[in-house]
DNA sequence: AATGAAACCTGACAGC
DNA sequence: TGCTGTCAGGTTTCAT
């Protein structure tokens, strides 16, 4: 499951590989779920575009791109701006390949490069989403409701990114919630980029169960769980993230964070610390995975 | 406003 | 062999 450090590493690889390139055309499939804008401006911004750099917002790809100046422009050489947002879902893939590498099945859109490597997009369960942003001219097609408010600069995101987030402010984000601290770390809103891998592995290294209320934690609690969420966040990354089902970074390769994994997944086993077997429950309607011995 | 649950999707896997 | 049921969980949508 693509969550904040696959996402990134799909970020960095995607910019090491294809920053600077040119798009000269486009291929958008057949089935629309993974198409947020109409596939038409999708095509129409990508088409022509520079990629200017990758990068990663929440779990997010923001790809931003220069677009080709209107020929019969007179503002002198006001370059034009848009933004190509990618969303992994559950089973999204980005890979740059070669074009004589057969493109795999689910493939939904394929952006041909300058060098005529392709970017594919690759999404079994189409939970994943594609949407572009020109942010120079008029709006054309917002990435989606809560993004109309974006301003001029592009995609910001609906929360707060966990890495840059100070304890303080950290804290405050959960002031007054009733709602379980699992179901809080996962609202994108509050926080966006933590997923059910690092909400539950952030949550043993700071010893606090999921189903705790979120604003009945003390500030101890909190500070424990703010250098927690960011020390896993941090080794996940270096580790290229955790490959669970079927992630892969840009070039096809898997992560080894999985490796790392304390709780996730591993109920019924021996909680590494304590040998008491993890418990499995669900909260928010996903798997979650605790030591109800070291997690209080 | 906040919260929870269902729906969207397909592939992998267990059990019969 | 092949069927059925369950699980995976990010996000949106709907209900409370």
């Amino acid at each position: 499951m693509p969550e904040l450090p696959e996402v990134e590493t799909v970020a960095r690889g995607l910019d090491l590989r294809v920053r600077g390139q040119k798009i000269t055309s486009v291929w958008l499939g057949e089935k629309l779920e993974p198409f947020r804008s109409p596939p038409a401006d999708i095509a129409a911004i990508l088409a022509g575009s520079t990629i200017e750099k990758v990068r990663r917002v929440g779990k997010h790809i923001v790809v931003d791109l220069v677009r080709p100046a209107p020929k019969q422009s007179r503002m002198g050489h006001a370059a034009r701006q848009a933004q190509w947002l990618v969303h992994l879902g559950m089973t999204g893939r980005l890979l740059v390949s070669q074009p004589d590498v057969p493109v795999p099945p689910h493939t939904h859109a394929i952006v041909l490069l300058e060098d005529h490597r392709e970017i594919r997009f690759v999404d079994p369960r189409r939970f994943g989403r594609l949407s572009v942003i020109d942010i120079s001219g008029p709006r054309t097609s917002p990435a989606g409701k809560q993004d109309r408010a974006q301003p001029a600069e592009g995609f910001t995101g609906s929360g707060r990114e966990p890495l840059d987030i100070s304890p303080q402010d950290f804290r405050a984000l959960f002031r007054g919630r009733r709602t379980p601290i699992k179901s809080a770390l996962l609202n994108q809103k509050l926080l966006h980029g933590v997923g059910n891998i690092y909400a539950d592995e952030s949550l043993f290294r700071a010893g606090i169960r999921p189903l705790r209320q979120a604003g009945r934690l003390t500030g101890k609690q909190l500070a424990k769980l703010h250098a927690a969420l960011q020390a896993v966040l941090r080794e996940a990354i270096a580790l290229g993230g955790s490959s669970v089902s079927d992630y892969v970074d840009a070039d096809g390769v898997r992560g080894f964070f999985q490796l790392e994994h304390k709780v996730y997944l591993r109920g019924g086993e021996p909680c590494l610390v304590c040998r008491t077997p993890i418990r499995r429950i669900v909260v928010a309607g996903r798997g979650t995975h605790y030591c109800h011995r070291c997690q209080e």
